[in-house]
Order: structure tokens, then C-alpha cells, then sequence
RNA sequence: GGGCGGGUAGCUCAGUUGGCUAGAGCAUUCGCUUUACACGCGAAGGGUCCAGGGUUCGAGUCCCUGCCUGCCCA
């Protein structure tokens, strides 16, 4: 960003003259140049050697690494924001901090957006270009946007330690994924498992279920007839089974049709090009035709293949079970009228998808089911196909494997196009669908299956096709329908009781849920230490690992890690004997004929797989997901596993700042990140890590995997809210109402910004953000910042004032009295007040209440009150000076974390004030630099605060509101001095003198007024005002009657409450004394205001 | 389907173990170049705390039911 506008001659650093302050804070004027400041002091440098010298405690964040995809958005602001008012508020407590910064590779997201970028500006796609090019142009593009997002987060004013940067894929990192891989292959915690996952034929690639979405599509539901045939040997030819046989049979309505004629079973499906992979059909065992049809099987038309049926409770019963016997069409159009989908639309919610954990709950029939509607009773059963088949199909190998068929037969190329190639062999009279798209596919089985007819009769094979209106999954990247695809993955078998089940007694026990808590569970490190903020999130983290299945971590992809194994089949045998040899370097795994070979990235890892090529073994092809290297991000930031082979200044950093202190984060993260995180730290760091790290070489000596006991990676999770706009809507880029910080710290200020983040950041977990677009500049901003600008201004003017008072001379720098007026006293008061609520609201992560306290001491307290009071007195005083220099330190010190640049620009100024310091108030001096933000937290002690002069300025408070409110209501104009009647004795001299000032009174007398005088009372104080007006007009008499009359009524209500309160007899009764004594006070209070109010109004 | 939020002034939101006559900012109205600040100062108006039950001396707050709304997970 330009800073275009010159720096005003006063804010030039510390030379420019003191008091010329412009009268506006420019945050453009200073950005920058403090940023430089802060720089070159290097303020945000860690030393892991003071914490291991034992000089300062540590405190570390890890920063969430944002996606290398995008510029930043205002959620990112928000989250980074929250991270750095806790880095530069322990900072300044003396924790030696470390926040480190870095950012995430983002295989998917990344991938998806150049390889969108490639076609749109060169036309050509990633394989035209070749795997090394297009990683070239994706680092390329890193590179872009790694500096477009760390330059926002320094100019938001982020207090990272820069030199300790991290990228998920550089040298440091990649050091880590290798042996994370390394040792959870070793230790059989990563295997390859042919599975279904969801598949993107666009990107060819597997795909996590957290990258797709459900999107409602038309569609529709076929029925396909299946005929029937009876087989009694594998090796013999089918025969046709008749409808005369199924009677026989028992099989109900079967009389109905011809009896010679083959008999048929219909099935519905939304996705008929899959009968290719079909290997069974599947009936409810309560379905009253499963008995007549028991050791039939079926012959898929064209396909020829065999298939049996299978009785399985998780088949939908039909709604009708007449309708489905006959399966008569027609009567159907009465049960679903506009039957384009009304019925199922009203539950558009996503099927179940039968997940091994929950598979269908098999208790028959359920009328909700808007399938059941649809379904006929038979299932056809496409294992490879359909996740919940693939679960059905596990539970009847046997029955499959008997008619001489795989359980899954895969009838798909990667691409999504038929073929024949991938596991499916019997192709029959189904070679004309091979080479056909799905959707292609799909059309030309319905045109196939609506011209053929069954054997020797006229029934079509097609029996109707019903429009269906359903949700289905896309791929996030691609927009392409996701197909449920077979294909060989890499797993961690996170269901192992050394991740997820470690994961979740890693939870402080007050935070798990009953079943968790028993004792027995806990007791290794990091047991028990985990703690959510705010505490509700620990639910959503339980829940995530008790549900959780084992997770696939390889991705077809391009851009990511590659996976480090090596494979071949028919491996020779010297190979064999040489990997068999060399454990440390390699671990070899053998599944059949093929060979899989890890390699060690830490022992001679290109020597090796040099050797490994030679002998004609091939790396895998895939990348890992991009939560592996994330998983890691704690701990690969600092060098593990290896410190030593990382380049300088890694030394000492695990030691001093793991575990870290506080993660910071959204909620959808828990489940992705929070968690992996958690395993992957508990099951590879030792396990008697917090112990022993302080022993030399501790990372070498504890050499040892911690096996699910080792340490946590932090110790808070702190949740924050996720940012919408005015309507309550997601901010992004294809609705326009995304935020840039940019544009805000453009148009108000990095502080403004920073402060109005804080003040909406309360336990709530969504908050909603207006959005208007600036006219002048085009650009997205909110009006909502205004209240940030409004307050940086407000600190800059109170300095501003304060160096216009204090600067021209200088002040005695000890031997001063203490200080005794009230007003100071009270100052100091709420001084200490504020630094005790703020220090709790930081503990807390309370950040609404740490903005607001603030607001309060600056706004209200100081500026109204304090710096309003003073103005006659503060030249002369010196006391009160060594009070207001004081007081304004300790507020920039307490803002300085929300609002670094304008407090860091007022302090240049106000420290070359000299003042005497305030018995109490320890300000301890800046580090380095001289600069605000290695200042010491303000020490304030506890016996400052003084509930009884709060309690007296109050009262007098309430005195010069009332005085003003009659003068509003007269309408006396503001320069007007007027006079107080009060009897001798109600003021001292120092009140006296605030009323004075803050009241626009001239004098106070003890002497009756004459006529035209108004009378009010404030706290039970009966008083009189005269001198409203010029000798010869009259006091305003009406609006003076509706001021009171309004105060009268006011009286009366809450008298009517007290008295009706103190009147019930469970009150005096059950409420406790102190209650009910102030019960009775308030309502003496009220009736002696209401009198008075009254005896002024009978005078008037 | 499971889980978690939210519903308080025109708008955005506070309101900690139940206890002052329910608060703030913005917006609105009136007045003001009052020796820091109009991004300001002083004053004012504005609320059936979603609805209905219950517990209690006392409920915005706790319990139950319902309605509306958002998010996460499947």
C-alpha cells in the first residue's frame, strides 16, 4: 500500500517538537514507519535461550498457516488479530513469546485454482504441461501469494517472529512429513487398502469428504428387470424361472402374471449404468416374497453374469407392498401426485450413507423414508460402487463368491468412463457401453434396457423411469457429480488406540462427557490437559473421535508431498535380502507379489533411492492430503525431528516453546486439524517429554515414538466466532461481500480495524458484519469500523492534551506529595479497577470485555471525567501531573495489544515526559528499542483501588448530571455561569471545585435564591439553581413542571416496586438481610427524591 | 438424522453463580466552534427481553414445550 500522505511535522519520531500534534490520527502517517521500528529492534524475536536459562517463562502460538490459494479475508484478520493481542499481552507480561508464522501448501485448493488459471490464460490443461512444469507454475504461484498474504499480516500488524517462517512444503517441513511417514508405516499405522472414496473424475483424484458438498439435482428413478433363473451347480447353465415356479413357491401375486413366462425382480435406482458392477440383489428378510425367492439368483441382462440374492434388513421395505409385488405403475401416480419430486423435497436432507459405524438401522419399513416411496423392495448391489453396497456386500462374501464373482467389480475408468479395464472382465453383450461417459452410459443402458424384453415374452426390461429430485455429491474444486470410486489408497489407521482414542483422552476431565471420564483412561503426559475455550467445543471434539474411521491420506495429486514409498512387483531377490538388511534406512512391506519399500528421509534417503530405482522399483505417483503436513505444523515449525540438520536458529526451540501455549482457531478446524494435530504430537514426540526436555540432546535421547502418551501440541484451544455478513450469509467471493483487510486498514485504520474485531469477539459463535461498498474507492468496507477510527482518535487528542499540559516544562521527577484530591484518587481507582478486569479478560479470552474495559477507562473515565476536571488545576499541581503522565502510560500500556500503532506513535512522545512515578504503579521500561511493545504490563497494586472514593465521586457525579440535566431543560446556554444553593458544609472545597468545572457553576452559596430559582435533588441533596438566565426572564415554569412531573412519576414506579417487594412476606423472609436492607434503602432514597421533587413542584 | 448456537431498543450486540428502575455503540431528536478531539461535547426519546407453561420471595438469566433462524457433523 502507498503511504502517500507526508507524515505531519509532530509525529516525525521522537525529534518533532512536543504538543504540535495534528489534530486527527492519520494511521497512514505511522504505520509503516513503526512497522519499521519494530523491525529493525527485531521486538518479535524469539530467544528459545532465555526460557532454557530460565530468565523468562515461554509463550508460544503457532498461527494457523492460511491457505497459499488467496489474499486473506476479515476472518483471517479476525483470528490473527485475536492470536496477536495474546502474543504482545504476554509479551509485555514477560513471557518470552514466540508466534510463529508460516503459511500451507493447500494441495487441492491450490492445484484446482492454477490448474483453472492454466486454462483460462495458456488454454492448455496440467497433463499437457506435464507434472514438473506445473509444479514449477504452482510454486510460482505460492511464491505470489506467500508474500501477498505475509504483507497483510504485518501490515494488520502481527507481531510474528518473521525469521522463523514456515511454508508446509519447504526443506524444514518436508524433513518432518517424511518421518512422521516414516515411523507410522514402521509401526503398521499406515497401510494401502483398496476402499471407495469419494472420487473427482475431473481432477482424478480421491477426494475428502470435507472437499465436497450436496447440491439437489433432477434426476430420476429407474426401474430395471432383473430376470430370474435357477442354478443349482456354478459350473451348469442358468435356467429361466417361470412365474408358475414362483407360485409354487409361495411367492405372493405371482399368480397374477403368465405362468410360462421368465419371472422377473424389479429394482430402482437413480444410477443404472452401475448394473454393470452389480453383484447381488438384495430383499428384506421380512419381505413377504423373500421366501419364495430364496436360492434364486438373477441374470444381468447383456452382462450375462450370474448373480445371487441376498436377504439383508438394511433393504428398504416398499411403502406399498401391493404396488410393489405387481409393480403396476399406473396406481402409483395416486400416491405421489406432482410426483417430480414434492414428496422427497420436503426431506431434501442427504441420505444416510450407511458409514460402518452406522450402518441403516435395519428395523424394517420406515414410512418417513421418502425411498420408500420409490423403492420396489429389491436393491441391486454394486458394491464398487455405493459405500452402503460395499458395506452389504462385505456382510455376504460368501454367498457373492459362490456364483464365481468378486464382491466388487469395478466397471469405471478413473476419467469416469466405462471400462473394462479396472477390474471387470465378463463383459458379455455389454462391450456396447464400454468407452461411454457416465451420463452417456447411463442413457444408452435406459435406451437398451426399454427396446429388449425378457425371454420369450413382451415385457420390456425397462418397467418406468419416475423423475426424482435429490441431493447429491459434488466435488468442491471441480463442480463434478463425485462417483464413489474403488482404488487403492494410503490410510492411517487412526481407529488405533494410539491416535484418536489418545486424541480424546487428551481432554481436561471436566470437559469430557460421562462415559470418558473413568480414571482408568488417564495418566500419561498430556492426559487430561487440554482444555476448549469456550468449553462447548470439547463436545465437538469428542464426538469427532468417537465416530471416526480411518483416515485416507493419499490424494492423486501433484502438488503436495509425494508419499516416500517406493514399490515394485516381482521384486528381484537381492533387493529383497538388501532392504531386509538395512532397517533404518527403509522398511519394506509385501502385499502378494509387490513389493512397498519407506524410505528413512533421515538416513542417506537419496542413496537409497537411487539403489531402489536401479532395481526397477517406482515412487508412488500420489501426494499426501494436506492435513498430514498440517497435522505436524507444531512441531515440523521447529525443527523435529531433527533440529541439528535444520538450519540455524532452530536450537533449543522445541525445549523452550513446546508444548505451545494456545491454539487459535475456527470452529470447522477442530475436526480437520485440532485433532490430527493432537495424534500425530501424542503418538510421535517422547512420551516423557514435558519431564526431561531440559536435559541436554533431550530430543535425541528420548529417541522414542510417545505411542499415544506423549505431549500435547497446546494447551488451550481458544474457538472464535466466524464472521458473516449483515444478512447472516457466509462472506465469499461469488456473493461480492468479502472484506479485504486491506481495504479496511485503507479506509480506517490497521488499530480501527483491530479494535472493532476485539470489541464483537464475545462467546457467541457467529457475528454478523454490515457490508457497504465505499463509493469513492469502490472498495468493500463496514460502517462498524467507525467505532475503532473514532477510538484510536479519541487516545491520540487525550495524548495530544496531555502533552499540551505537561510538555512545555519539566517536572519534578520525585519528592512530590502523594496524591489526595478526590479526583485523583478516583482516577487511580478505576485505574486499578480497569488493569485487574483487563488482565482477567485476557486470561479469560474474554476480548469483548477487554475492548470495552478499555473503552470505559479512556472514554468515559478519563477523558470525560478526568481530563474535564483537571483543566484548572493540572499546571499547578504536580502531583496531579505525576498522575495523568502516569495514568496515560498505563492506558497505551493496556491498549498497546489491540491497538499497537497509535499507542507505539503516542508513546515516542509521552515517554520523554518527566514525571514523578506514583507509589503503586510499576511500569517496568521498554527491552528493545525503547519501544512500546517490549514494555513491561502494568504492575498496578490492588490497595489503589478505593471502592469508597468511587462511591463519593459518584455521588458527585450524580450531582453535576442533574445540574445539567436542569440546564438542558432551561435551556441555559453552555457559557452561562450559574449559581448553587446548597447549605453550608454539603461540599468541601475540592468538590466545590468539580462542580464548578464540570457544571458551569460560577458559585455556590448558602443563602436562599430569590425568585426564579430552580429547585432538584440529587441522591436525597435538596438544592437550588439561580442565575439561569438574565435578572428580567422568567424561569422556564413549564418545562420546569414536565421535567418534574416526569422525575415524580419515575419515583412512584420504582416505589411502587420496592414497597411492593418488601411488602411480600417470602421476601423479609427468604431473601438474605443484606438484601432486603438494600431493598429498604432504595426505597427511602426514592420517597426522599420523590418529596423533594414534589416540594419543588408545589413552589414552582 | 445427531450436535451446537442465536432470537433483548430502529440496527449491531452486552447482560458472569437468579437480586439496583435491563445497558453500550450506531441511528434519531434538541442544544453547543465550552483553550484535546464535530472521528467531538452536553441532554433527550426509544424495550410485552420470541411464545406458553414451571421452579422461586424474586426469572432476560434456571427447567420443560413450541415457533423462527444460523452453523457443524453424518
Amino acid at each position: 500500500m502507498t503511504e502517500s500522505s507526508k507524515p505531519s511535522s509532530g509525529a516525525q519520531g521522537s525529534g518533532g517538537p512536543i504538543g504540535e500534534l495534528p489534530k486527527q490520527y492519520k494511521p497512514a502517517d505511522h504505520e509503516q514507519r513503526i512497522r519499521a521500528q519494530w523491525d529493525e529492534a527485531k521486538a518479535f524475536h524469539a530467544d528459545p535461550q532465555r526460557v532454557l536459562r530460565g530468565e523468562a517463562k515461554p509463550y508460544c502460538i503457532v498461527i494457523p498457516p492460511p491457505n497459499v490459494t488467496d489474499r486473506l479475508h476479515l476472518g483471517h484478520a479476525l483470528n490473527n488479530t485475536l492470536q496477536d493481542v495474546l502474543a504482545r499481552s504476554h509479551r509485555m507480561m514477560g513471557f518470552e513469546t514466540l508466534w510463529m508464522a508460516g503459511t500451507d501448501h493447500a494441495g487441492i485448493a491450490t492445484q484446482a485454482v492454477v490448474e483453472r488459471r492454466l486454462k483460462k490464460e495458456e488454454g492448455i490443461t496440467r497433463q499437457q504441461l506435464g507434472r514438473e512444469k506445473f509444479v514449477a507454475k504452482v510454486q510460482a504461484f505460492k511464491d505470489e501469494y506467500e508474500k501477498i498474504i505475509t504483507d497483510q499480516l504485518k501490515l494488520m500488524g502481527c507481531s510474528c517472529d518473521w525469521d522463523r517462517q514456515r511454508f508446509t512444503m519447504d526443506e524444514v517441513c518436508a524433513r518432518a512429513v517424511r518421518e512422521a511417514f516414516f515411523r507410522l508405516f514402521k509401526d503398521g499405522l499406515i497401510y494401502r487398502g483398496k476402499r471407495l472414496v469419494n472420487w473427482d473424475p475431473v481432477l482424478q483424484t480421491a477426494v475428502a469428504d470435507d472437499e465436497c458438498y450436496d447440491e439437489e439435482i433432477d434426476s430420476s428413478f429407474y426401474y430395471l428387470r432383473y430376470p430370474l433363473v435357477h442354478r443349482d451347480d456354478p459350473k451348469e447353465d442358468a435356467q429361466p424361472v417361470t412365474w408358475n415356479e414362483l407360485a409354487r413357491r409361495g411367492y405372493p401375486g405371482a399368480e397374477k402374471h403368465r405362468g410360462e413366462e421368465q419371472a422377473w425382480v424389479t429394482v430402482a435406482t437413480t444410477r443404472p449404468e452401475t448394473y454393470l458392477g452389480d453383484t447381488a440383489v438384495a430383499v428384506n428378510p421380512k419381505d413377504p416374497r423373500a421366501n419364495g425367492l430364496r436360492g434364486l439368483f438373477v441374470e444381468l441382462p447383456l452382462v450375462g453374469r450370474i448373480i445371487p440374492i441376498l436377504e439383508d434388513d438394511y433393504v428398504v421395505l416398499p411403502a406399498s407392498l401391493e404396488n410393489a409385488i405387481d409393480f403396476a405403475p399406473r396406481e402409483h401416480a395416486s400416491d405421489a401426485p406432482a410426483s417430480a419430486g414434492a414428496a422427497p423435497s420436503a426431506h431434501h436432507r442427504p441420505e444416510p450413507r450407511g458409514r460402518s459405524g452406522a450402518p441403516h438401522t435395519g428395523e424394517g419399513s420406515e414410512p418417513e423414508d421418502p425411498k420408500a416411496k420409490y423403492a420396489t423392495g429389491f436393491l441391486k448391489v454394486t458394491p464398487a460402487h455405493d459405500p452402503n453396497d460395499y458395506e452389504l456386500g462385505l456382510r455376504h462374501t460368501a454367498a457373492i463368491e459362490a456364483c464365481g464373482n468378486a464382491v466388487l467389480i469395478n466397471m469405471l475408468a478413473p476419467d469416469g468412463t466405462v471400462s473394462d479395464k479396472h477390474g471387470w472382465s465378463d463383459v458379455g453383450d455389454a462391450h456396447l457401453f464400454v468407452g461411454l461417459p457416465r451420463e452417456k452410459a447411463r442413457k444408452k443402458v435406459i435406451e437398451e434396457f426399454a427396446a429388449r424384453t425378457l425371454a420369450g415374452s413382451s415385457t420390456t426390461l425397462l418397467a418406468e423411469t419416475r423423475p426424482y429430485r435429490h441431493s447429491v455429491k459434488h466435488s468442491d474444486r471441480s463442480k463434478a457429480i463425485i462417483e464413489p470410486y474403488l482404488s487403492d489408497q494410503w490410510y492411517v489407521k487412526v481407529t488405533d488406540d494410539r491416535l484418536a482414542p489418545a486424541a480424546n483422552r487428551a481432554l481436561v476431565a471436566e470437559q469430557r462427557s460421562k462415559q470418558q471420564s473413568s480414571k482408568q483412561q488417564i495418566g500419561a503426559d498430556g492426559d487430561g490437559e487440554l482444555r476448549f475455550y469456550p468449553a462447548r467445543y470439547a463436545k465437538t471434539y469428542e464426538q469427532w473421535h468417537d465416530g471416526i474411521r480411518d483416515w485416507c491420506i493419499s490424494r492423486q495429486l501433484w502438488w503436495g508431498h509425494r508419499v516416500p514409498v517406493w514399490s515394485m512387483e516381482n521384486a528381484p531377490p537381492e533387493a529383497i535380502q538388501w532392504l531386509g538388511l538395512n532397517r533404518d534406512s527403509v522398511c519394506v512391506r509385501t502385499i502378494g507379489t509387490l513389493t512397498f519399500a519407506c524410505v528413512n528421509g533421515l538416513y542417506n534417503a537419496a542413496a537409497v533411492e537411487k539403489r531402489l530405482h536401479t532395481w526397477g522399483f517406482g515412487q508412488d505417483t500420489d501426494v499426501l492430503d494436506t492435513w498430514f503436513s498440517s497435522a505436524l505444523w507444531p512441531i515440523s515449525t521447529m525443527g523435529w525431528p531433527n533440529p541439528q540438520l535444520a538450519s540455524k536458529g532452530f536450537e533449543g526451540l522445541l525445549q523452550a516453546f513446546n508444548p505451545t501455549t494456545t491454539l487459535c482457531t475456527a470452529r470447522e478446524i477442530i475436526t480437520l486439524w485440532v485433532s490430527r494435530m493432537v495424534m500425530f504430537e501424542r503418538y510421535l514426540m517422547p512420551e516423557r517429554w514435558e519431564t526431561e526436555k531440559t536435559k541436554p540432546n533431550a530430543l535425541a535421547s528420548l529417541d522414542e515414538n510417545g505411542q499415544g502418551r506423549g505431549p500435547l501440541p497446546f494447551k488451550n484451544v481458544f474457538i472464535h466466532a466466524v464472521i458473516q455478513d449483515g444478512e447472516g450469509r457466509k462472506m465469499s467471493k461469488s456473493l461480492g461481500n468479502g472484506l479485504d483487510p486491506l481495504d479496511i486498514i485503507a479506509s480506517h485504520g490497521s488499530d480501527a480495524m483491530r479494535f472493532t474485531l476485539c470489541q464483537m469477539t464475545t462467546q457467541t459463535q457467529d457475528v454478523r458484519m454490515p457490508m457497504v461498498k465505499d463509493p469513492a474507492t469502490g472498495r468493500n468496507t463496514s460502517p462498524k469500523f467507525d467505532l475503532g477510527r473514532n477510538f484510536a482518535n479519541k487516545l491520540w487528542n487525550a495524548a495530544r492534551f496531555t502533552m499540551s499540559m505537561l510538555g512545555a516544562t519539566s517536572h519534578p521527577t520525585s519528592d512530590i506529595p502523594h496524591p489526595t484530591s478526590l479526583i485523583d484518587r478516583w482516577m487511580l481507582s478505576r485505574l486499578a479497577t480497569a488493569t485487574s478486569e483487563v488482565n482477567e479478560a485476557i486470561t479469560n479470552f474474554e476480548y469483548s470485555n477487554y475492548a470495552q474495559t478499555m473503552y470505559d477507562l479512556l472514554w468515559r473515565d478519563f477523558c470525560d471525567w478526568y481530563l474535564e476536571a483537571i483543566k484548572p488545576t493540572i499546571a499547578s499541581d504536580v502531583s496531579q501531573q505525576a498522575v495523568l503522565r502516569t495514568t496515560l502510560e498505563c492506558i497505551l500500556r493496556l491498549l498497546h495489544p489491540i491497538m499497537p500503532y497509535v499507542t507505539e506513535a503516542v508513546y515516542e512522545q509521552v515517554k520523554l515526559l518527566s514525571a514523578a512515578p506514583i507509589p503503586g504503579i510499576a511500569l517496568a521500561p521498554p527491552r528493545k528499542g525503547g519501544l512500546l511493545c517490549t514494555a513491561g504490563w502494568p504492575q498496578v497494586a490492588p490497595s489503589l483501588r478505593q471502592p469508597a472514593v468511587e462511591t463519593d465521586f459518584e455521588r458527585l457525579r450524580s450531582l453535576i448530571t442533574v445540574i445539567r440535566e436542569v440546564r438542558a431543560q432551561h435551556g441555559v446556554v453552555p457559557k452561562r455561569r450559574i449559581t448553587l444553593h446548597v447549605p453550608v458544609g454539603t461540599l468541601d472545597s475540592s468538590a466545590a471545585a468539580l462542580v464548578q468545572t464540570l457544571a458551569g457553576v460560577e458559585s455556590i452559596s448558602a443563602e436562599t435564591p430569590g425568585a426564579g430559582a430552580v429547585a432538584a435533588t440529587s441522591d436525597a441533596l435538596k438544592f437550588q439553581l439561580s442565575n439561569l438566565r438574565d435578572a428580567a426572564s422568567a424561569a422556564d415554569s413549564g418545562a420546569e413542571r414536565e421535567r418534574l412531573q416526569k422525575l415524580i412519576a419515575d419515583h412512584e414506579k420504582s416505589i411502587a416496586t420496592l414497597e411492593g417487594r418488601l411488602n411480600n412476606p417470602g421476601y423479609a423472609q427468604k431473601a438474605p438481610p443484606a438484601m432486603v436492607k438494600q431493598t429498604q434503602d432504595q426505597l427511602a432514597k426514592a420517597k426522599a427524591e420523590r418529596d423533594a421533587a414534589k416540594a419543588a413542584l408545589a413552589v414552582l
